[in-house]
DNA sequence: CTAAGTGCAAAATGTTTGCATACTT
DNA sequence: AAGTATGCAAACATTTTGCACTTAG
């Protein structure tokens, strides 16, 4: 666990890498049932709130209502984007030009200025696209 | 409206051309102030799922754990997505070839099936580059 | 020793449900 | 007449807050 600018705690490593083990979806109780022998809910959220200011978890709301959240890893790469499959949940990296293309067309002809590390594509991956 | 399926009500009505007038997003509570003379909350929270079930408006979550809705129009083109700047909360509608080929490169490329119609690419719109 | 973090219980919010009534077709 | 939709009040679920206590630096 980084944060130089705040205390390190037990419950803080506790709750943080339980969150790395999810590479799919997961919510604030599923991580506190994990972790609820040594950490009270209140302190997840707190921890699930600031990893999520600084943008190393995302946000996201399905049709019941229920938020969940996805770990993102430490990325800083600018030609970064992601690929989320909505039948299995995965959330797959990718580092590829085509989206630095894609910005700078943006940019240019849409008179946009893109905000990078933040795309997040949906869509049917290759193991659920064979599967069905 | 449309939805010839099931029953036709002034609440529906009433709701649906509320949202039409958003090109923001909007909380379920925004409607419900602006239709409360004419229509209970639970009738807005029905008619809103529906419709977000049927792809006609976008939710999301922001960091305070607020649900915003966000109408996106009957849009049935496949090469559209969206532009959202972050600091107006405008959404862009956005008909260019440029998806298309993104889309087709990550087929090819990454083996990963895009959905259609449902990109968002958050950034700072022109207005808001120029005024800041 | 001081600033920061924790965890409980309580409060505040937000969303859903059951049910009697009213409306559409 | 039959099937839907509505809206209230109650139930539920989720998230936030106040505060005394503990821990990290």
């Amino acid at each position: 666990m980084k944060n130089t600018d705040t205390y390190n705690t037990k419950q803080k490593d506790i709750i943080y890498n339980e969150i790395k083990k999810y590479d799919k979806e997961f919510t604030v109780k599923d991580i506190y049932n994990k972790v609820k022998d040594s950490t009270g809910l209140t302190t997840v959220y707190r921890l699930i709130d600031k990893l999520t200011n600084d943008g190393i978890i995302k946000k996201y709301v399905k049709d019941d209502n229920t938020i969940y959240y996805q770990y993102l890893e430490e990325c800083d790469k600018s030609n970064h984007f992601f690929l989320k499959c909505d039948n299995c949940g995965k959330l797959i990296h990718i580092d590829c030009n085509c989206v630095k293309d894609l910005f700078s067309h943006i940019l240019k002809e849409h008179k946009f200025i893109p905000k990078d590390k933040q795309v997040v594509i949906n869509g049917i991956c290759n193991k659920c696209m064979r599967r069905c």
